[in-house]
RNA sequence: UCGGGGCUAUCCAGG
C-alpha cells in the first residue's frame, strides 16, 4: 500500500490523473493515505468535483478523514467555490472527538472561507489565529488580492513584517497582482524593489510581468523601458 | 522505530 501510494503520488506529479486513478483502482486495501492521495490529484487537476466525491465515498467507507485528508477536501471545495459544502466540512472538523487541525488544515479553512467570497469570516479566523506561517499571510493576502483591495494588502505586508514573517515570491505575486489590478501605481516599484533588496528574491517572469504593466499603466514607459531593456542582457 | 498523502499566488489549459 505504502508503495503504490507513492506510485499514485508520482504519476500525479507527472500530471497523469488517469494512471493515478488506475493505481487507486487496483488497491485492495485502500487506507485514508491513499485515498487522501487521490482527492489530492482531482482537486489539483481540475477535477474538484470528482474529489468531493471520493471525500464522501470514503467517509460512507468508515474511515476516519486526518488532517492531511480533510486539508485537500477543503482546497477542493474552494476550488469550486462550493461554501456550503466547505461549511459542512468545517462543522465535521470542529465535531472531531480529537482536535486535529494543524496550522496547516487551520490555512485551508481560511482559505476556503476567502475563496467562496466569505471574507469577514476567513479574516476573523486568520486574526485568531495563533501561529502564523508565510503561508498563512499568503492565504489572507491572495484573498484580499483577488476581491481588490489594495490598501489592505499593504497593511496586511507592513503587518507581516511586524510579526516576523518572511515573505516569498508568492507574496510578491499577490501583492503587485493587487496594486496592478486595482490601479495603484505608487506602491508596486517600491515592493519590487523590497523583494530583491530587502528579502533576496529574484524576481520571476510573473513579477516582471505584473512591473512592466503597472509602469505601463502608469504612464511610466521609459521606466518599463528600462526594465524590459534590463531582462534583455540576462543570461537564461 | 521508520516509511507513502495535505494549505497559498501568477501564467497556461480547461470551462
Amino acid at each position: 500500500t505504502v508503495l503504490e501510494t507513492a506510485l499514485l503520488d508520482m504519476y500525479t506529479k507527472c500530471g497523469s490523473l488517469e494512471d493515478a486513478r488506475t493505481i487507486f483502482q487496483r488497491m485492495k486495501n485502500k487506507d485514508v493515505v491513499c485515498w487522501t492521495a487521490l482527492i489530492t490529484a482531482c482537486a489539483q487537476q481540475g477535477d474538484a468535483k470528482e474529489a468531493l466525491e471520493l471525500y464522501k465515498e470514503m467517509e460512507a467507507q468508515g474511515l476516519q478523514p486526518d488532517s492531511p485528508a480533510y486539508t485537500s477536501v477543503l482546497a477542493a471545495c474552494a476550488s469550486l467555490r462550493d461554501l456550503s459544502q466547505g461549511k459542512a466540512v468545517h462543522a465535521r472538523i470542529l465535531d472531531s472527538k480529537t482536535d486535529i487541525i494543524d496550522d496547516i488544515l487551520q490555512n485551508a479553512i481560511i482559505n476556503m472561507y476567502a475563496r467562496c467570497g466569505a471574507l469577514e469570516e476567513a479574516t476573523a479566523l486568520f486574526l485568531r489565529q495563533r501561529r502564523r506561517s508565510s503561508n498563512s499571510w499568503n492565504v489572507i493576502i491572495a484573498a484580499y488580492a483577488q476581491h481588490g483591495h489594495p490598501e489592505q494588502v499593504l497593511e496586511l505586508y507592513k503587518g507581516m513584517a511586524l510579526e516576523g514573517a518572511e515573505p516569498d515570491s508568492i507574496t510578491f505575486t499577490s501583492i503587485l497582482y493587487a496594486f496592478n489590478h486595482a490601479g495603484v501605481h505608487k506602491q508596486g516599484p517600491v515592493c519590487f524593489k523590497a523583494m530583491q533588496e530587502d528579502h533576496g528574491i529574484s524576481p520571476l517572469p510573473q513579477h516582471y510581468n505584473c512591473m512592466i504593466d503597472l509602469l505601463g499603466r502608469a504612464g511610466r514607459l521609459d521606466e518599463a523601458e528600462e526594465l524590459i531593456n534590463s531582462l534583455n542582457y540576462k543570461p537564461d
